[in-house]
DNA sequence: CACGCGACTTAGGATTCTAGGC
DNA sequence: GCCTAGAATCCTAAGTCGCGTG
């Protein structure tokens, strides 16, 4: 078989890996997860010299040790050291820098230079032009020529495929039109030619973002105390104490570090008396404020319908009014058209800002992104947007930069727009190229764990894990910056063992550390010879905090798949193996005979494996137990149900036996028919319960919504003849329209 | 050529909505 | 009709990856 993932079935069924690894983000630094003073001392060679001294012996040491391979030298650790000083310097500088102009400088409008790469006369157009690379596809810039024959097919089958697009048209439009107008036609971009060379689009035009509500002060009954004493804020100040009431039964409010970075925030809004009196946040009591927002919430809760729906309305309004934008001849939804209201920080897993203040976002933040000749979205009175430009290399609307770690934030389209789809689409394009090359790769980072040079070994042994085990990238990150995490590069020492022999497997590693946002992974795999003695030696002669491939990171992995495919990067190695893992699975475990709700348990198993192939947790839910029960409690009920509906059917039998007449026989039918009835509903409750059960800490969704190639699952429901409703719901429907239209039952990844 | 940053995808939790059981 | 569990949706943090720059 080629181009399949036979060759780890150990990767499905580790059901037993998931079971109490979630939310180990607290828990685990109590185990024996020691980082933290790993990195205190980190943190202070940073500094004094004679540290740096010890560092550099330690860094000769190193070479000292297994590179006699002539690779050329790396040592990330301390490129780390630099870019955190670097970075220190340069945030110094952009404080300052926003501070001159964001307050002091006019906001003005940025003029592009005539000819940029305006061309309006497109614009009327309702075709795109049609580019002048025909053969270009998926990744319209470097098309290898030895690609070329492969593209030319793929074109003509695309060509094949859609023909139905006028055929809806008439049944839709004499149908009952919804009270709101639907953007007429469904729009079938995927029957368009697409654009080229990163133009992202040639018209746009919207009504910028709808900022937060302003805040309301609190009605002077509700008071803040310090210390037992009534207190009045300045509204500043007042505001973000809300922000800490509102969050008083939330679990951050007890962790120190969150604590800490709200107490030093919040100290700078507050005015000089406010600062020298409040001094302890333990004397804070923030309690009524709390109560206010709860019965506040209570009184939104018991509003009457008129409220409501007047609430509703007023959204609505602004959903038709903010929500959309206007993309090249199409309307398009907007995906956050609501600009994050101020707040603070809740980073995930152990995260050094959490707590911090996220400040309010003000027009003069906000840069637009439209068309030079659109109708610039309008400032509300007496503001200024910060820049309105025209990139129409980019498919954001607005952008701002926040202010925790400094990043830009954008407002952009939503999923089932035509910007996001094409991608969508494109990403499992690549995963299909990926699958018919992924035997020579393997194949080939096989014989790289032989390699005489360090570097392609740890290349190759890190690449064996993100196709075997569908690990992340790991890029490298900032430390104090962010939460202490890693995917595959940035692996330490620290997050595995190595095992010669383990419950009768030989060269069992067992993963142990925090992945995105700070999930666990836990999971313990036999490997093959060469990968074990492979990490053997990487792992010589280290700390626990070194880095496991110290020759190795992103950067280098992703040039070297580069390398291998056009358009190869490690992620696509998560998409190809989820894929075709879902793929192989429903091929395996549907049932032809099954009627429908087995079928769909069928199709959740196959898409649970690949959740957990993802690591793709949940928290249980709060209410799992009792929900549990109830379902259980139902089954009993249903199974007393049935076995009383049995004997009934009996007696009816016997009943019909001594009798012979057409009317008992006529009830035993009745019987036997509900009989079978409630046989079928006790299935359907038992097939719902071990679904549940299984799905007890596993989230199928991310794995639905981004990596399995949708037209798997439309080919599935069209072979088996299952309403494709009961795998997607509206919104996942409106994103896979695509595949939804262009897949048929005999769809191959 | 490292490195910072911009753009975009992926992610789990919180909040809101809704349908189905009482 | 009301309540509530579970689904849907919203929210925004946290990744990936490529590119420009000094």
């Amino acid at each position: 078989m080629s181009g399949d993932r036979s060759h780890n079935e150990d990767q499905v069924d580790y059901a037993s890996r998931v079971n109490d690894s979630h939310k180990h983000r607290d828990k685990y630094k109590d185990k024996e997860y020691k980082h933290k003073d790993h990195k205190k001392d980190r943190e202070k060679s940073k500094h004094g010299n004679s540290d740096y001294k010890d560092m550099e012996k330690k860094y000769k040491e190193k070479e000292k040790m297994k590179h006699k391979d002539g690779s050329t030298d790396k040592h990330k650790d301390k490129h780390k050291e630099k870019r955190k000083e670097d970075k220190m310097k340069s945030l110094d500088g952009k404080i300052k820098k926003e501070k001159e102009n964001g307050f002091a400088s006019p906001p003005h409008v940025k003029h592009e230079p005539e000819d940029d790469y305006h061309l309006p006369k497109y614009e009327k157009s309702l075709k795109r032009e049609r580019d002048d690379d025909y053969e270009a596809e998926f990744k319209p810039k470097k098309i290898k020529t030895e690609n070329d024959k492969k593209v030319k097919k793929r074109k003509q089958e695309e060509d094949i495929k859609p023909k139905k697009t006028k055929s809806k048209k008439g049944e839709a439009t004499d149908g009952k039109k919804k009270a709101k107008q639907e953007p007429e036609e469904k729009w079938k971009w995927w029957e368009e030619e697409r654009y080229t060379d990163g133009v992202k689009w040639k018209f746009l035009e919207h009504k910028g973002p709808v900022f937060a509500p302003p805040y309301e002060p609190l009605p002077s009954n509700v008071k803040f105390y310090y210390d037992g004493k009534p207190m009045k804020l300045n509204p500043e100040a007042e505001e973000v104490a809300t922000f800490f009431a509102k969050m008083l039964d939330h679990e951050y409010t007890t962790k120190d570090i969150f604590r800490k970075n709200f107490f030093k925030d919040w100290r700078k809004e507050m005015t000089a008396e406010e600062k020298s009196t409040i001094s302890d946040l333990k004397k804070c009591d923030f309690s009524e404020m709390s109560d206010y927002f709860k019965a506040q919430s209570e009184a939104r809760k018991a509003m009457t319908k008129e409220q409501k729906l007047k609430i509703k309305e007023e959204n609505e309004r602004l959903l038709q009014e903010y929500g959309f934008c206007i993309m090249d001849n199409h309307k398009e939804r907007i995906a956050n058209f609501r600009i994050e209201p101020p707040g603070l920080f809740r980073g995930r897993g152990d995260h050094p800002k959490m707590g911090m203040l996220k400040r309010r976002i003000r027009p003069q933040d906000i840069i637009i992104n439209c068309s030079k000749d659109s109708k610039y979205p309008t400032p509300p009175p007496g503001t200024k947007w910060k820049e309105v430009r025209h990139d129409n290399k980019v498919t954001w609307l607005v952008s701002w930069t926040e202010n925790i770690q400094g990043s830009i934030k954008y407002i952009m389209l939503n999923p089932s727009s035509r910007i996001k789809g094409e991608k969508d689409w494109q990403k499992y394009e690549t995963a299909r190229r990926l699958k018919k090359c992924v035997d020579r790769l393997r194949a080939q980072y096989r014989e790289d764990w032989k390699s005489k040079e360090m570097r392609i070994r740890q290349r190759a042994v890190a690449l064996y894990f993100i196709d075997k085990l569908a690990l992340r990238a790991g890029n490298e990150k900032e430390e104090g910056e962010t939460a202490d995490t890693v995917g595959c590069c940035s692996l330490r020492v620290e997050h595995l063992k190595l095992y010669p022999e383990n419950e009768g497997q030989e060269y069992v590693v067992e993963f142990d550390f925090l992945g995105k946002d700070s999930i666990r992974y836990y999971n313990r795999v036999p490997v093959e010879k060469r990968v074990f003695k492979n990490l053997q030696l990487f792992m010589e002669n280290k700390e626990p905090d070194d880095d496991l491939f110290d020759r190795l990171n992103t950067s280098i992995l992703n040039k070297h798949l580069q390398e291998l495919m056009d358009g190869l990067t490690a992620k696509v190695f998560r998409t190809y193996n989820a894929s075709i893992t879902l793929q192989q699975q429903l091929k395996e475990l549907t049932n032809a005979e099954d009627n429908i709700p087995a079928k769909i348990l069928s199709y959740n198993r196959a898409n649970r494996a690949v959740a957990i192939l993802c690591n793709h947790q949940r928290a249980p839910p709060k209410t799992f137990e009792k929900s549990m029960q109830n379902l259980q409690t139902k089954i009993d009920a249903k199974k007393d149900q049935l076995s009383d509906a049995k004997r009934e059917l009996k007696s009816a039998k016997a009943d019909a036996k001594v009798r012979r007449d057409e009317k008992s026989k006529k009830a035993v039918e009745t019987k036997r028919k509900a009989v079978q009835r409630i046989e079928e509903q006790l299935m359907k409750l038992e097939v719902q319960a071990t679904d549940r059960e299984e799905n007890k800490q596993i989230a199928l969704g991310t794995s639905k919504l981004n990596y399995l190639d949708p037209r798997i699952s439309v080919a599935w429901c069209k072979k088996w003849g299952i309403p494709i409703e009961k795998i997607y719901n509206k919104t996942q429907r409106e994103k896979f329209a695509w595949a939804i239209d262009m897949a048929d039952k005999d769809y191959e990844f």
